[in-house]
DNA sequence: CTGAAAGCGCTTACAG
DNA sequence: CTGAAAGCGCTTACAG
């Protein structure tokens, strides 16, 4: 492979001139120019971005940390995400961090060693809590998941409030005794407040709240065993789509009836959830939005690193469907 | 940050001494491999990536090219492979280049240009008939799809074999008029080469076939388009998981009942494919052990570019569910 | 077993 | 407007 050298004695010029010409400096003498451009057509030069990259000590790769890319929900974010840097010119590192702080420390530090110009990161619970001590000097946006006691750009939704219009529906449609499943931190525990509010307020002296892990067999387990208890519940709030798909699963295998047996709402608009019969009723999040919100937030940061961290929070939406609506 | 040359000040021996020590080279004097452990310990030293890969033309990437990761098959194949690659040190640039070759090119050419270790690639049609002249000089293994005339590390599944064995299904079922929705490429034209000489042989004059892309919503108009037709297909066999997901779509709309109006079948074992009813028979591939082959092999070739290339061949299985039972 | 020195392929003050 | 030279942070023959 050409280096710079060989595209530097191919047009007479020095290797600075050519570096010139191909990060677009002013000041060239557009002869000049075009003849650099000729050797690179010609040789086929393409800049090496390792050494451009340990020397400039910039680069465009950005790190992007999810918990597991095969939760829908991370599935689209993330590809809204490697769209917008592609049309940067940025390209994505991907990982899972499986809300294992250790895998995600490792990869944060992978991360800062392959001098990444940012992360976009939904982190996990030690790291939500302690994130001024994480302190990498790099570009960060955190989305889905609050942050506290540290300015950061972030990105969420207001998770107490669609949990709690989620539950007012359930309410609203006439189901008397609903058991809410959760996940024990990050969005799990608004959403939880969000849902407890609700049924407070409707006189639900205590609501039924079981904790669980995010993965379709946990919805699946905490589902069975709440259904089968005396009384039994009339109506399931699952905190995202892997618990609420657990869920389904072991209300259809109990042979109970969706919405009559039981009512059955949950978080994230996955794409099967209008196949299925009823279709089912959930909190919509706008992960393009999320997406494109957290590239245009990172690349912000990268070309100012002292402006005031921005909090967005985006728009939820309610989308009613069969699995809640008893019929009259 | 320290870098080594604070390493070597610090432990009192040279960068050259340090280097070795890191990398785990023989020959070290125990005494000198505490001192320099102790130093970097007392730094927090981590050696910088981007010059160790310039320096060594190395590293500890790997490039993994999807044509959408939205694509469940893609997500769960994307996941195994970061997984396994973390497993071995190594950590993955993702990519999606949504069939569009300029696309793949770009980024196989960033992926070169920032020098990673290996590609693992579904390729698009361009670059499989291709494949000799693409020529990138780099470890590559492909999977998915076939590659003519080019002998290269792959892993597919037997496509043809696999939609013969749907559509017999079909036929054993007792439907009569049975089409079949493909698209014109990659692993299309096999399955739809296996589902063409089932009916073939079942007597089926002239199968009904569709090319169309490999979208939920070119599903779900195909499906449309066939099903208000005269006469009208008893059955659907969908090429992957996303065209079989909006045929159920427009089925669903047409109000026509599964499996008694219209049998349907496809690829892709989702979970959501259980869910609905009645539950979608399908052909599993193996996502899991695609990825893990991938990963190995692309391994094997890292540390010998020269060893002679493996075509593996991965097993599918049928799995019958009530969506292709016509009841007796 | 260890060090001095060269060099991976670029970019960037500095000088002219 | 352009070039000579230094240097980003490592690794690796080479010599001892």
């Amino acid at each position: 492979m050409p280096s710079i050298k060989d595209v530097a004695a191919e047009s007479g010029v020095s290797t600075a001139t050519v570096s010139r010409v191909l990060s677009n400096k002013p000041y060239i003498t557009p002869g000049v120019r075009d003849r650099v451009m000729a050797a690179v057509q010609k040789l086929g030069y393409r800049p090496n971005q390792v050494a451009r990259s340990l020397r400039s000590q910039q680069s465009t790769t950005i790190g992007l940390i999810v918990s597991d890319v095969c939760n829908p929900f991370f599935t689209d974010v993330s590809r809204t995400v490697e769209d917008c840097a592609y049309n940067q010119g940025y390209s994505v590192f991907l990982c899972n961090s499986d809300g294992d702080e250790k895998k995600e420390l490792k990869y944060l530090h992978e991360m800062y060693d392959k001098n990444v110009a940012g992360i976009i990161i939904s982190p996990t619970k030690k790291t939500c809590d302690n994130f001024s001590r994480l302190d990498l000097k790099l570009p960060m946006v955190v989305y889905d998941r609050p942050i506290k006691g540290c300015p950061i750009d972030s990105i969420t939704i207001d998770n107490v409030d669609a949990a709690y219009q989620l539950a007012q529906h359930l309410v609203a449609s006439g189901y008397k005794h609903i058991a809410g499943i959760f996940i024990g931190e990050a969005t799990g525990i608004e959403r939880r407040e969000g849902f407890e509010k609700a049924l407070k307020e409707a006189g639900f002296v205590q609501p039924t709240v079981v904790i669980t892990r995010s993965t379709i067999s946990s919805g699946y387990d905490a589902t069975r065993k709440l259904l089968t208890q005396t009384p039994r519940p009339d109506a399931i709030f699952a905190t995202d789509n892997l618990v609420l798909e657990g869920s389904m699963q072991a209300i259809i295998e109990l042979g109970l009836k969706i919405p009559t047996d039981v009512g059955l709402v949950g978080f994230d608009n996955v794409s099967w959830m209008t196949l299925v019969q009823p279709p089912l009723t959930v909190i919509r999040q706008p992960t393009d939005e999320i997406g494109r919100m957290a590239v245009d937030l990172i690349m912000r940061r990268i070309e100012d690193p002292e402006r005031p961290p921005l909090q967005v929070i985006l728009k939820s939406q309610l989308m009613i469907r069969g699995s809640s609506i008893l019929p009259k």
